[in-house]
Parts: structure tokens; C-alpha cells; sequence
DNA sequence: AATGAATGAGATTTCATTCAT
DNA sequence: AATGAATGAAATCTCATTCAT
């Protein structure tokens, strides 16, 4: 009957180590880049051996993938709340856009790393990290939310892969160099901003009836 | 002790090596990702011994900023015939899109080797590489576009700063992304899509007249 | 402070335990090689934390030394029977040869690991592990045997030291270099073999009288 | 048109590298034991940086492979005249057994290093070295000579393996023991023993034919 | 102009060992 | 009696860079 309960079979201790490395770690990277955030320098911002980043995580690999769980996480407890009192597709990607903007500002370090990891991270046999890992979409999914909108006729049509991923990409790459190149940046007018631009850019037009909406009378 | 100046005094064979070196190494990013485009890689691409890489580079982030700047000379040169035609700020904004990913598609190992250096590289006392470049905006800059649009009464009133941002993201992150996950991409429907999108997005409504086409009778 | 001496004052709890780490020990080693046989692999095989290992053996160097002599009871446990009904020194020869190998069967991964030990271990200051080791050559002797032979006119004259040797290595080197390489090997024809040859190689030749034995009327 | 000759396409400077690297492994293997010779131990005795070592061999794993060819080689060119001159298959092996023992003095550390490499040293996926070694047996073969006993009549009917792993184990396990134990045996009256011992033990019998003369007369 | 050879710094990882509980 | 956690030392290997030729 050992001490052992928290998360699966791990201490107490070892799940607080853990998720202080990995924070320690996200903030390395997203201070020096992906490829100056050594093992070393973790374990130096950590105050701790290098051994001990070692003794809590078989390798290199295995810690990002946990900076990233950890990310994920945090982000979606983030949105949750946000989402929940939404109904309508196009308040949805309101909240999506505010609270995501609001995430970078609350959470820098991991926002940022995330980023950096899904771009550089390999494994020891040279695969990309992000393919070794179980990558369930973050929720909320935009292409969820962009579906509902041109099914209730909210949205007009379009291509819903191509918008979310530029929906995705606004709040990811350009938020995070914004924030790199200014870390003051009023990310809350940023994302207001936002919301105008694909508000317009994807809202049926008054008058217009979406062909997705006219095939399912 | 050669003095080998800023540019100018180079012969025909050294720009020919250095172009050789900066193409191997924009292909070696693009494929391995920042971390493991080591200086051994490149050379061994291009089929020289490392040495010969250190002899026409004072170092490594000497060659990172050849390589941006090859890039941007390509690109601008691909995109200069394409933007020269066009008069209206909607039809310049248009021609960015599609020229931008014409580009991408002609040139990925470019493309996306500047975005991992933008994020990655850093000189040997740690600062970011990108803060060292003399980096001007490449020509056609996406900022003027968006100001002429404003002043023509043909675009809205936004803050051009975030829109420009979101533009460039798109089709710099988000399209490399999607070419790297499947090479295959159609990147021309890619991209009628975002114009599709940022036409309804920033364009002025009719009947409506922008704050800034007001106070300039 | 607790005075562990020698030997002497261990519960029955202590030499249980020490006698299962220095078997999973041997078992390590034989399977792996001496230099894969790390202090948590052989916990692991053990089923326990590394530090108890090191709570049970002062330091690796203890360790080897107890597995060497665990090795060592256990041969002279099985042979003692098997010689004590033998008078002649052939009898006894051959006792020792098919003995050995029916040892080696028996009890492999304690064969083969205290070869292993013997060639590599050292202490923390690098001189050899058998250096340190208070060894006094496992009973039956072979030497004692061949002695015996000649004082008896039962074999010929001979460096005993030099015989005695490659009786060994046929046994210790040559019998686990073969069980590795085939753990299915015929260990009893083997031995019947080995018996022939040193028979032969060392008996006395009919009508001929050993110096030794003349020397002694 | 590269200044590269010598063996395949290597430069004279490489290959006298490789053979001082190979040699000072040899060495420190043969006084330290296989696991106490570590790279950066190797490189102090070559008197170079731990780096050189790692750029004339790919990794550790191919150090031991060197190691091992060498010896081969080594061992093969010294027994090569010995052997030539002998036409019976008893002088054959007197002289495989002089000639080894001549070798071990000779080359003490080669010897000595290869019995340590083919027992530990394993490739980085922890399978032995010994197996990824395009290992044909060195010239001569003991068997090769056994064989040729029997068949000319001069050997009686044994098990070849058998005698052959004896003979080789002598020379090669007891004879490095010995040496280590005491650096200064006198060798030669060692092999003297060994020709004595094994002309006795496998010698055809007067009067007495094998089985294999009978069968082909 | 090019290169083979060398190198120090540093990266990741493993190991035996210690210690508080 | 046992253990989780921690650690310094060291091992292997990689990297950008230098230099004599």
C-alpha cells in the first residue's frame, strides 16, 4: 500500500516535480527558442540537477510531449467555462477568439512552446514529435464551430478546413510572434479585431441562403 | 587575412558557392527542421566538405541571413510582375494571395525555411537572429496594400496592423503547415478561398463610408 | 550507525534478501554481459527499488564479490557428493569434468556471470574484484587431482600447473562460450569427450614409470 | 583527384589514426577490462581529444570492430610464415600452439582485447558485437588442421568441435589469464606443455586405425 | 578555393550512490 | 527493512569552428 495516488501510480511528489519541470521547460523554450531550451537549462531555471529532469522523464521526447499534454490541459479548463454559455455559432467563435487571446495572455510560456515544440520537436529517430503523440484537437475544435454555422445558416459557405485553419493560425503563429516582438501587446483589441474580420468574412449574407441550409429543408 | 567585405568585392565563384550552400541549407530546414539542419548536413547536401561551408560563412547565423535574404530576393522577384499589373488595393490584395502561395508552391524549401529561422535562430549570444537582420518588409507589403484599400474608400475602417498580421500568417504559417502535413495540398483553391475570405472581411459595405475616406473630403 | 560485521549478525530476512539480489544479479549478467548488468537492472529483474541493493551490498564491488562466492558454495555443494565416492585420480578427473558440465547445466547463469566477473569487475579504484577477493581455489582441486595421479604412477609427468589450467579454461571459457552461443549444446557428450582427451593426454603410458614415482621408492 | 589511397579511399593520415586509436584501445582494454576502457580513457592514452576519436570511428561499436580486425590480421600475418613450412598435421597444430603462444607474447594486449570484446562489448541496440562482425574464422583454423589429422590418419576419431574449442580455449582464455596474472610467464615452455598434452590426447594409437582412414582406403 | 583533421564546448543519458522518511 | 527522490560524475556522441596545407 504504498503512498501512491494522484495521477495513475504517481507520488504526490513526483507529479508536482513533473509539472514544474514542464513549466520550467515551456518557459525555456518560449524565451530561447526550441533549440537553445537544453536540458540543461531547464534543469538550471528548475534548480535542479540534470540528472533529476532524467530521473522524472525517460527522455527529451517525453518531456515535451508532456509540456504539451500539460498545455492542453490547462487551455481547454481555460475554455471551458468560456464556451459553455454560448449557443449561437457565431458567439461561439466570439468566445473561441477573446478567451484563446486571453489564454496567450494568462499562459505565455505554454502558448508559445506549444507552438515551437509542434514545429521542431523530434524523436531520438528523427519522426516528428507531434506524430508520436495521441492528438485528440484541442477543444473547442473551429471546424466544430464553423460546421454549426453553416448548418443553422449562420455562415455562409466556404471551404471549412481552409478557414479553420487560418482562424487557427491568426490566434497561434501571429498571436505568438506579437506577443514575442511586444510582450505588452493589447491582445484584447487584437482579438476584437479579430472577431470584426471573420465575423464579415464568413456571416451569410442577409438576403443569401447558404446551399448546405437549402439541401436540408 | 583576406578582407572580405560586406558584398561587392566577391568573385564569380564564391556567389555561386554561397548560392549553392544557401539553397542546401533552405532544403535541409524544410525537410529536418531547424534543430537538425546541422552545418554537416548542409554540406553534406551539397556535397562539400564542412570546412568549405565555414570558409564562405563566418558562421552559422552568417548563412541563416543569406538564406533570408535569398529567399526574399526570390520572392519579390516572382512577385514583382504579378503586383506590377494591378491598380486597385482589392486586386493587389488578390494578387498577394495567389502569387504568395504560387510561390510557395515553386519554392516550398524556401518558404518554409525562413518561418522555422524566423522562430528558431539565434546568434552565439543568444539573441534572436531575425533582431539582427536589416529586415525592411519584403516588397509588396502587405501594411501598404491595406492603407491605399482604406484611403480608396475601397476597404473598411480596421486596424491594419492586426489584419496585415492575420494576411501574412496565413499564407506564411498556415500554408506551410498544410504543405508539410500533405505536400500535395491544392494550393490554389487554398488561396481563392482566402480571398474570398478577406474581400468580405475588410471590404467596405456599400452605402456605408469609411471614417478615414470622410474626413478627407 | 548499524555494525553489520562480515558476516555473523544477519537476520534470516537480510540473507534471504542478499541471496535473491546476488542470484537476479547473476542472472543479469550472464543474460546482458558484465557492463549491461547495471545496479537497477539487476533491481528490476529483483523486483525491487535500487536502493535497496545498495542498503543490502555496501557498494557494487560487494555485490560481485557475494554472487562469486554464492557461485563458489553452490559448486562445491554439487560436486562434494559426486567426488566422494571416487578414489583413483582418473575416476576422480572424470568426476570433475562431468561434474562441471552437469553444473553448468544446472546452474548456468552463475557459471557463466562468475566468468564474467572474474575477467571484468574492479573496485572503485580500479584494481580487479579477484584481487580483493580472499580466494582459495574451489574444492576439488584440480590441481590436487593431478598431483595425486602423479604420486599414484596413475599419470605421467606434467607441469600441473599448465594441465590444471586448460582443464579449467575447457570448462569455465569454453563450455559458457558454447552454452551462449547455443543453449542446447550436448553438455554431457561434451564432457565424455573432454575425458578421452585428458585421459589420454595425461596417463601414464604402459611400461613406462613417472619420474616422481621412481624417485619415491 | 583526392590525396586518398591506402586502404578503400582512405587518406595515409586516417589510416595511421585509426590504428594508433585502435591500438591504444587494445591496450587500455587489456589493463583496464572492457569496462573501465572508455572513450575519453582511450583518447588520453592516444594523447588526442576525446572528439578525435569520435570523427576516425563512427561510434564506439566500431572502435571494437577495428580492434578486433586489426588483431585478426595482426595475428594472421605473424602465424602465416609458421604455419607455411609444416606439412603433417601434428607439426600444424605444434606450430598453431607455439605460434600463438609466440603471438600472446608478442602482441599482449591484442590478445587479451579480443577475448574481452567478443565476451562484452555489445552494439548500442545491446545485441553482442560479435554478431554484427563479418567473422570468418582466423587462419588457421584449428579445425581445418584436426580434420586433415583424421583423414591422413595421424589423429584418432574424436569429436572435432569438441577438441578444437579445447585447443582454442587454452591459447586463448587460460593463455590471457595467465598472462595477466603474472606478466611475465615463460609462454614457451607453456606451449611446449600444450603440444606434449594434446599430441598425447588425439594421436592415433599404434596398431589402431580410425574409422575414417578404414572408410577410405 | 578547398579540404581533411582536429578540437573544445556542450548535449543527452546512464550510473552507482546517498539520504530523509 | 524498504523506498522514492535526488545527485554528481562520467559516458557517448554531436556540433560549429579553426587551421595547416
Amino acid at each position: 500500500m504504498r503512498a501512491k495516488a494522484a495521477t495513475g501510480n504517481r507520488t504526490f511528489t513526483e507529479v508536482a516535480r513533473r509539472s514544474q519541470i514542464a513549466q520550467c521547460a515551456a518557459e525555456a523554450i518560449a524565451e530561447l527558442g526550441y533549440a537553445d531550451a537544453s536540458m540543461a537549462e531547464i534543469a538550471r531555471r528548475a534548480g535542479i540537477a540534470k540528472s533529476v529532469v532524467s530521473y522524472h522523464f525517460a527522455d527529451k521526447a517525453e518531456l515535451m510531449r508532456e509540456v504539451f499534454r500539460t498545455a492542453l490541459e490547462v487551455y481547454e479548463a481555460f475554455m471551458k467555462p468560456r464556451m459553455a454559455t454560448e449557443v449561437s455559432a457565431s458567439a461561439q467563435l466570439q468566445a473561441f477568439l477573446t478567451g484563446t487571446a486571453a489564454y496567450a495572455v494568462a499562459h505565455p510560456a505554454l502558448h508559445t512552446a506549444v507552438i515551437q515544440i509542434a514545429l521542431n520537436a523530434t524523436t531520438s529517430d528523427g519522426t516528428p514529435l507531434v506524430a508520436t503523440l495521441p492528438l485528440r484537437a484541442p477543444e473547442p475544435a473551429v471546424e466544430d464551430i464553423l460546421l454549426k454555422g453553416q448548418q443553422d445558416g449562420e455562415f455562409r459557405d466556404f471551404d471549412v478546413a481552409v478557414v479553420a485553419g487560418v482562424v487557427r493560425s491568426a490566434v497561434t503563429h501571429d498571436m505568438a510572434m506579437r506577443q514575442r516582438a511586444d510582450p505588452d501587446t493589447d491582445l484584447t483589441a487584437y482579438a476584437e479585431e479579430l472577431v470584426r474580420l471573420f465575423d464579415l468574412g464568413i456571416r451569410q449574407q442577409p438576403g443569401r441562403k447558404s446551399s448546405k441550409e437549402n439541401s436540408q429543408p
